[in-house]
DNA sequence: AATGGGAGCAACCGCTAGTGA
DNA sequence: TTCACTAGCGGTTGCTCCCAT
């Protein structure tokens, strides 16, 4: 197998944390530009980063839709179904779990997961500490920084949410694959369901008729029958499929 | 107040897979 | 078919912050 690696640094990419200067070129290079082409990227942007470097950052920092900010309940549960299901394959997991990477899902599992064996009780004092102080500052964090894009789908921030779009809380959905369940988070329905069908894992749809109280099992003769979308899901859950959206927690 | 250590995260590294000439 | 190039993945490292002592 040839190993390849990205173009020697001819005049010595730099290294090290981005600055905000460089993530501003790089990100008006790729809004220009649009993405791939990242050795180009990398000796057209201005920026002195080798392609890789500008790719990664890219991908898990400055492109749009990222979601910041601390991993909800829900998504934890995906990520430790999804891990159970498919090991360390942290970007397929990241196909899942819309707004987040597969860097991010990786040091989340192996923070709060590879060595939960290990946890103390020192460990649990921390972080409900920490959970208090975020709490704390979550609120006035989104009255000062709604913008920078630093905390988004925080809990205070889905709190507003729910008020405003009125409250239908988020369920999951678990196809039943054998014995094995995968939970899916309502939002993405149709981008999972079309990537299940590519993948060729369960080949078929939703039972509509059986999506009763946010479950739906999972039929095979009922494949290809119908293209699942976003509102198909909505309406299997009596939800208005033309509201239907992703709000952090909520739908509306 | 100083400091040692753990947690969390950003970034790097090495490798493989995909693609087009 | 081979080879060069590109994109992407998973593992690892290193830095920063914060807490406990």
């Amino acid at each position: 197998m040839i190993t390849w690696a990205w173009p020697a640094p001819e005049k010595g990419w730099r290294k090290g944390p981005w600055t905000p200067e460089e993530d501003k070129l790089l990100s008006e290079y790729v809004k220009l530009n649009g993405e791939g082409r990242w050795s180009s990227v990398a000796r057209c942007s201005g920026v002195n980063r080798s392609g890789k470097s500008c790719r990664l950052r890219w991908v898990n920092y400055l492109r749009p839709g990222l979601k910041r900010g601390q991993i909800t309940p829900q998504e934890e549960g995906i990520i430790i179904e999804l891990h159970a299901l498919w090991g360390n394959k942290w970007s397929t997991i990241a196909r899942y779990l819309p707004g987040r990477t597969d860097n991010e899902i990786k040091n989340y599992w192996r923070t709060h997961f590879k060595n939960k064996d290990k946890s103390s009780k020192t460990h649990e004092k921390r972080k409900s500490s920490e959970l208090k102080q975020k709490r704390n500052n979550q609120q006035q964090e989104d009255d000062n920084r709604p913008e920078d894009g630093k905390r988004v789908g925080s809990s205070a921030n889905n709190e507003k949410l729910q008020e405003e779009h009125g409250k239908q809380e988020l369920h999951f959905i678990c196809p039943i694959l054998g014995d094995q369940t995968l939970p899916v988070m309502f939002q993405d329905a149709a981008p999972w369901t079309e990537l299940v069908a590519e993948d060729g894992l369960w080949g078929g749809l939703w039972n509509i008729e059986n999506g009763q109280e946010g479950r739906a099992d999972y039929n095979n003769t009922n494949c290809n029958k119908m293209a699942v979308q976003n509102q198909a899901s909505a309406l299997a859950f009596g939800g208005d499929p033309s509201t239907c959206f992703y709000t952090g927690g909520y739908i509306s």
